[in-house]
DNA sequence: TATATGTATGCAAACGTTTGAATATAATTG
DNA sequence: CAATTATATTCAAACGTTTGCATACATATA
């Protein structure tokens, strides 16, 4: 059996109350008798139970992370995240309880009451499509008494709800001037699916790009230039380049909206006997570390997860506190990696 | 204020006792009484409270994972580990408790005390190396009352210790015959650090398939053949390759250590106008997503961290309910994946 | 009808802390 | 030295459950 306050109190000879201040270090309990309890409790391999004092403190010290089943653990972007998270948690004295709830019939709606169970002191909420959580819900449970934070791009109308998440204009906006920065002009564009919310920020980013550079393309071209695909689908982004390749327009460069595809897509020029960035320059959206082992290495946009992470937890930590937060809205500035794809970094190393 | 037992008592006029045993669907309480708790709970928006129930029946359903902090989040073994993990636990009943430990003094002990001071049911802890945890910090942990089990290849000599990993041995073996199948008779080897026991293993393998295959190095040979090098480090596989590709040493094929260093490799033969598979085969170890994105794709061993994961769950319910594992070192065999990168696959789809 | 069996509910203690209020002891003050 | 204040400690209730035991009532058995 575990050793408890009373047992020190008993061998000490004290009331269970001061051993408990004297644990805490309360200033009100003599030097002394602190010295013999801590001498008492450290010889017995005293655990305070934490489970019994979030009953009477009415708070667990934990924060829930609930994420969607859907193979996001295995993106890049899902580990920076929860180091992101992870660490800070630990930096502000949280501990973390992990959920992932398998997308379907309430799915989100168990595993968060799970965690409402368990008397996590906050909620972060990642990357659930619209579809899989939908705004009504988040209203609903912004009505309990629990905050959260809400992770990744996505349309709120509710100003209940704090999100924070990738910039998608601005990375968008920045990955395009690269091209125009370079000179090209014919820019085609393998896309994700554009009722998502982040494919029509990065859309967005791209048109304001070109707009500002006073490149103008026809609406014809514009159709046979865009490839609307599913970015997280394995094949997408080769599909998407045979076809742009097999089309009679002509462009010199390709914003890929997600690495894989334009790992993809380079796969696919280089299969046709064409070399990427001579004969196309590439690329990407995400920012994942394999990009540089790619031959040409991937110039992208590295999404800023581990930061967005660290963020959310702080800002979580803020709602704990009762605080209201200067804005419900946060975007982070994504980064612009350079490397080989594009043309604009020739050395090869292989440690960038 | 949350609404307990208390609330639903009152309202119902019963005992907080009958409504706890009618929440738990106990067989001794009326039908129509039940119902009628129920239907009260459920307007009232009733949440058990874990943290009660479980300072009573002393067991909270939650499994601790540790980790080091060391960059191995961005890992795709890790990912793979905690979607397994994730969801047994979930299936199991199990909540997740996760923590990242930073390295370093007495890291893991803060890690491991605060999960104690939780009271999870038992732990996980993943990846430690031998320096980061010592064995004798292990046997200190197996002598308090939780259970836990180690995940990832060491030595142990201690019995008392719960261990799962993947099978390096079987791995190597595998890859290395792949090799040996198609021809390959003089293989380099860019190897880890060969203190490593996962190292040691993998190296065990390679040389298993070689004896029984009848091939013999001369110890000139094997001494340029093989470079040890920091298999995840930046840097190591290009150097590694480089270092052979340098040497008089003839060879038709490389057997590299991990995934990433396999891809730096390629790279390094590409750059000086070489071609994988005709010049030289390439295979890797890991199992890494990003092996199909490569231009050739590649041919590697994927270590199951999904099952590793989810097994581990697994037998941590087994300890938890007392039982005794009828083998405390369990290894998981790996999967060969053959793609391009040796040749034996010529097709050109992405999407393997 | 009295006794035994079963079923449904209530009572009260327990889990291991924290914490406000009360009390006892020591130190300070006029 | 008595009165006041500060310090150190104890008392007891509370947090929201679970659960063994006692009790009440209904039903079956002799």
């Amino acid at each position: 059996m575990a050793v408890t306050l009373h047992d020190i109190a008993e061998k000490t000879g004290v009331d269970v109350s001061t051993v408990s201040r004297a644990m805490n270090n309360k200033s009100n309990v003599k030097e002394e008798t602190k010295q013999r309890i801590w001498q008492v409790a450290q010889t017995l391999g005293y655990r305070p139970n934490r489970v019994a004092r979030s009953l009477v403190t009415q708070k667990t010290n934990t924060l829930g992370l609930v994420m969607p089943s859907t193979k996001c653990l295995g993106h890049t972007l899902f580990s920076w995240m929860l180091e992101g998270i992870s660490l800070e948690a630990e930096k502000l004295g949280y501990s973390l309880s992990f959920s992932v709830v398998d997308i379907g019939i309430q799915g989100e709606k168990t595993a968060i009451t799970k965690l409402e169970e368990h008397r996590v002191d906050g909620l972060i909420l990642g990357w659930f499509k619209e579809k899989y959580i939908e705004e009504s819900t988040l209203v609903q449970l912004a009505q309990r008494e629990i905050p959260f934070i809400v992770i990744g791009d996505r349309h709120l109308s509710s100003r209940d709800i704090n999100m924070i998440a990738c910039d998608n204009f601005l990375g968008a906006y920045k990955a395009t001037n690269h091209l125009i920065d370079l000179g090209h002009e014919k820019i085609a564009l393998i896309s994700g699916r554009t009722d998502n919310p982040i494919v029509k920020n990065r859309l967005a980013g791209f048109n304001a790009a070109l707009e500002q550079a006073g490149i103008h393309y026809s609406d014809q071209s514009i159709k046979r230039l865009m490839k609307e695909e599913d970015f997280s689908a394995a094949g997408a982004g080769e599909r998407g380049m045979r076809s742009l390749l097999d089309s009679d327009e002509e462009f010199t460069a390709v914003f890929v909206l997600s690495d894989m595809c334009a790992a993809e897509a380079i796969r696919a020029i280089q299969q046709r006997g064409l070399n990427v960035p001579n004969d196309y320059a590439v690329v990407g959206f995400d920012g994942a570390e394999y990009g540089r082992l790619l031959n040409p290495s991937l110039t992208t946009v590295k999404q800023p997860y581990r930061e967005i992470g660290q963020k959310a937890v702080r800002m979580l930590k803020q709602l704990i506190a009762g605080e209201v937060l200067p804005k419900n809205r946060v975007w982070i500035e994504p980064q612009l990696i350079i490397r080989e794809s594009c043309g604009a970094q020739r050395t090869a190393t292989a440690t960038q």
